[in-house]
DNA sequence: ATGTCC
């Protein structure tokens, strides 16, 4: 039981010591309010353990105040290890590959959208498919695909479906390096080939929101955001594509573990060498999802922007693309282990990169502000930006948390919201619309069954991993 | 998250 063994260390934050009777390397580290505490689930604590036994992990595992326990590693962990004597675990990464976060600008302002929000809600229904394996309007051809690899949101820009500045506001600018389409394989294109551009299901959305208030006015005008403003909120994946690489490659991982003789204590975390075959050809399957994922993003953005252009007769230029975050992804990056910068390979799972101003990796407006770090919440209350300021890169590889997290099971929400349509009608008389592909999502994804979001970015900001810039409030919601 | 069991 390793809620046992949690000692304080600070405000906000708790450590699970290093433990070699059960394999740790180096402790865990959790952030999380001592009224949080509670409700962070005990297999979670065992999984942010265990993935402080992967060989060459560096540090500490860290824990995010939403985690939640997923597929190997909770949902609001990183874990780092060493290029040369490290692992790579897909499982780190999850399924859904590059499942992330953006946000546009507009200049559209809250009364505006709210006069006309049911008219929104229709016209982005039909301009943004969701729901599980719904395709879309885009057919992806080989020289597609081959571009998506190679270019990842680029790709969208290049077919003349976004700006170019789209690209500059993106993490990594929307695409990564060493991605070949050969080690995604034949069975992810298929399952790929018609869904570019599509929501999917689950907690994935569209949101139309408004900024109601502004905690860094500084920040705010450099961002170009102001009170009152309407934003469009886009969280997606990888969807079939990124599954079946996630799928093939665990499947992988299980053999290569025998060939290397590694063990771990759940195999859910089944992992290779990053040196090996198999790890080379897992990364480079995982970042041509990711880059997949970048694309999708860009198309369903660029779709809104010519939707919400002719809905509201502006222009689509007048809406710019604020930022992209991958929270569920692992890449090669800059940190400061042992007193030295080194290479380290960073899994982030349902955790936002979270760099602070001065990181030579970011756009030059925000070296001077730090990153934006998208925080989502329920569909019902609210949702924040933040700003990655400098602790994260001592304290947490340089992350942040990345949404509310699940308080109620899926089977439990669906229990007590009685119907998606109370819920429909509930939000409504709220001024909030909302639509769901799903017969049921309405009522798995009500915003009791989140836990308060407010809560996760309090302790964050706490903790120095970001700062508070701006909240946000649904007006039209859009779910798979 | 996911052609929610090849």
């Amino acid at each position: 039981m390793y809620r046992n063994k949690l000692r304080r260390t600070g405000e906000v934050s708790w450590e699970i010591p290093a433990d070699s009777t059960r394999g740790m390397l180096v402790p865990a580290k959790i952030f999380a309010s001592e009224e949080m505490l509670p409700s962070i689930d005990d297999s979670a604590l065992t999984q942010i353990s265990n993935a402080a036994t992967l060989p060459g992990v560096v540090l500490h595992t860290v824990a995010m105040p939403d985690i939640h326990s997923g597929y190997g590693l909770p949902i609001g962990g990183v874990m780092a290890t060493d290029p040369v004597t490290g692992v790579v675990s897909p499982g780190a990464a999850g399924y859904d590959i590059n499942c992330g976060v953006r946000i546009m600008r507009t200049p559209i302002n809250f009364a505006q959208a709210s006069a006309v929000r049911g008219t929104l809600a229709e016209r982005l229904m039909t301009a943004v498919p969701g729901g599980v394996g719904r395709g879309g309007v885009h057919e992806l051809e080989h020289d597609d695909y081959r571009n998506i690899a190679e270019h990842g949101a680029g790709w969208a820009v290049n077919k003349g479906l976004g700006f170019k500045d789209d690209l500059a506001n993106c993490e990594s600018n929307g695409r990564l390096e060493g991605a070949e389409l050969k080690h995604a394989g034949n069975h992810a294109m298929k399952r790929g080939r018609d869904q570019m551009g599509t929501l999917g299901s689950g907690n994935h959305f569209c949101e139309i929101q408004h900024v109601d208030e502004i905690y860094d006015q500084e920040v705010a005008d450099k961002w170009g955001l102001s009170k009152g403003q309407i934003l469009v909120m886009i969280h997606t994946g990888s969807r079939g594509f990124g599954h079946q690489v996630a799928t093939e490659y665990l499947e992988t991982m299980e053999h290569a573990m025998k060939k290397y003789g590694i063990t771990v204590p759940d195999r859910e975390l089944a992992c290779a060498p990053m040196e090996s075959e198999e790890g080379r050809e897992y990364l480079s399957a995982m970042r041509t999802a990711a880059n997949y994922a970048w694309a999708n993003r860009q198309v369903i953005m660029h779709s809104v922007r010519t939707a919400l252009a002719d809905i509201f007769h502006i222009e689509p230029e007048s809406m710019r693309l604020l930022y992209d975050v991958a929270h569920n992804i692992i890449k090669i990056e800059r940190h400061l282990v042992n007193g030295k910068q080194t290479n380290i390979l960073v899994h982030r799972k349902g955790a936002t990169r979270s760099f602070p101003a001065g990181n030579p990796e970011l756009a030059d407006v925000f070296k001077e502000t730090g990153q934006p770090v998208l925080v989502p919440g329920d569909m019902g209350r609210m949702s924040f930006l933040l700003a990655g300021s400098a602790k994260s890169m001592d304290e947490s590889f340089g992350s942040s948390c990345h949404g509310a997290g699940r308080r109620l099971s899926r089977h439990q929400a669906l229990k007590q919201a009685g119907s998606g349509k109370k819920i429909q009608e509930g939000l409504s008389a709220r001024g909030i619309e909302v639509r769901a592909a799903g017969r049921q999502t309405l009522a798995e994804e009500m915003p009791d069954a989140y836990k308060d979001v407010s809560q996760v970015v309090d302790v964050v900001a706490t903790a120095g991993l970001a700062k508070m810039v701006a909240r946000m409030r649904p007006v039209v919601v859009i779910k798979g």
